[in-house]
DNA sequence: GTCTATATACGGATAGAC
DNA sequence: GTCTATCCGTATATAGAC
């Protein structure tokens, strides 16, 4: 699968995902055209992430938001109740629209190694096509209140235990070498991230996300799967004393 | 080495560092009396990072720094001229020091193999030594000015270069195995940085620095040395229609 | 459904007493 | 060297006109 494939084949059309927001806040959202609803929370959202991105969240004033998306302070606030409310709902999205996505892709394969591969494919592809929306969402978590903090932790959490999860199933199946199932998961976690936090990076040097998804793979490849020899060779991790 | 050995070798005593920022400072610092000085600053850094940490340098207040530290707005303000100067003070330092310990133990070691291991285990040290201070230090580069960012940006990119060119020596010299050396310091610097970005997951799973360390280098180990065989085995990263 | 105008509070920073 | 008191700008949020 190719990012090219993954696009067509997932449905991330912004108006399906505005249109949820809206059947979702039904009740609090006071604009009632569902049509104009969709248009706005869509300036909204984008000038937020931009903004936000920019200088933080907290740095971006409503006066901000408010040239940004050509919509008064007053309009504003007929879709969203407080500056909170607009933070939560933007970390909200994010994480149903990843733990959709994620869990719908993964389950469709069974087989370890093809059910890594996807893994990583899916969450590489969703955090390109969403890039601005994932470095905000983790860049923002601290500003997050108590109990929306949890949700932000347990998020994390569960896609780690996706990673871990085929881990252990795959060391028990023998297709791969044994490990630490959990802290390579998190090393797994840590790689994929890099994608969308450090993008500027990865876009100056012409990076496109197949072929870093093809690195990570081959990266993880010698780590997990089984060798077909055993031998002796230098080891990095040797205990004390093995340095040249 | 280990992270006992490595606090015993490196000065990182917190007198040392307060002392030279007021050398460095002494114009724009108003206090003259040296003791006061360190005392101060290190109550002002330590509660900016405590506070900064937990919700944010914007959300920070001067009266919430103020209480943390026990001292006035007034005197808090002779200490820097604006609360931009306290964030630059803090990350011009925290790049300094990572800057000359990480130089100092790499330049130490010749063999390349030898060389990424203490490269690894630096990082590692130097970061939990001071995971806040690294913590607040990423989180906060879009607080910076334009020009201080660009700072930050060198400094990510000084690091990643540490660890690329021990990858570019270690395969012209034949003990690597052949990979794109700048991806994969871009992912060694990842996971090193995940070490102080989660530590609130690594400290619940007791997993010590010392262990996460021996970790990354069996992870690295499998990638980068050289395999005594080239037989065919599974491969994650085949290209398309590899799935079983 | 969106606007302008404003209430009210809190922010950074400084002046001048001690 | 530190404190208290205060200036003044800007923040979020809302009321009421259109």
């Amino acid at each position: 699968m190719s990012y090219a494939e993954f696009q067509r084949q997932v449905s991330l059309s912004k108006q399906d995902i505005y249109r949820k927001v809206y059947s979702e806040k039904r009740k609090s959202i006071r604009v009632k055209k569902e049509d104009t609803v969709v248009k706005n929370l869509e300036r909204i959202f984008n000038a937020t992430l931009k903004i936000g991105n920019k200088k933080g969240f907290q740095a971006m004033s409503m006066r901000d938001l408010s040239k940004e998306t050509d919509l008064s302070m007053g309009a504003l606030y007929s879709y969203f109740s407080s500056k909170e409310e607009l933070l939560e709902m933007l970390q909200h999205q994010r994480r149903m629209i990843t733990k959709r996505i994620l869990a719908a892709r993964i389950q469709a394969v069974k087989e370890p190694i093809a059910k890594l591969k996807i893994a990583v494919q899916t969450h590489l592809y969703l955090s390109e096509a969403m890039q601005p929306w994932f470095y905000f969402s983790y860049m923002e978590t601290k500003n997050l209140s108590k109990k929306q903090q949890k949700m932000a932790i347990a998020s994390e959490l569960y896609t780690e235990k996706i990673f871990s999860d085929i881990l252990d199933q795959g060391q028990a199946q023998g297709d791969f070498a044994l490990h630490e199932c959990q802290l390579t998961a998190s090393a797994i976690k840590a790689i994929l991230q890099d994608w969308y936090l450090k993008r500027w990076k990865y876009a100056k040097r012409n990076i496109s996300v197949d072929r870093y998804a093809q690195f990570v793979l081959k990266f993880l490849e010698a780590f997990i799967l089984k060798r077909s020899d055993d031998l002796q060779h230098p080891q990095l991790s040797d205990s004390e004393g093995a340095e040249h």
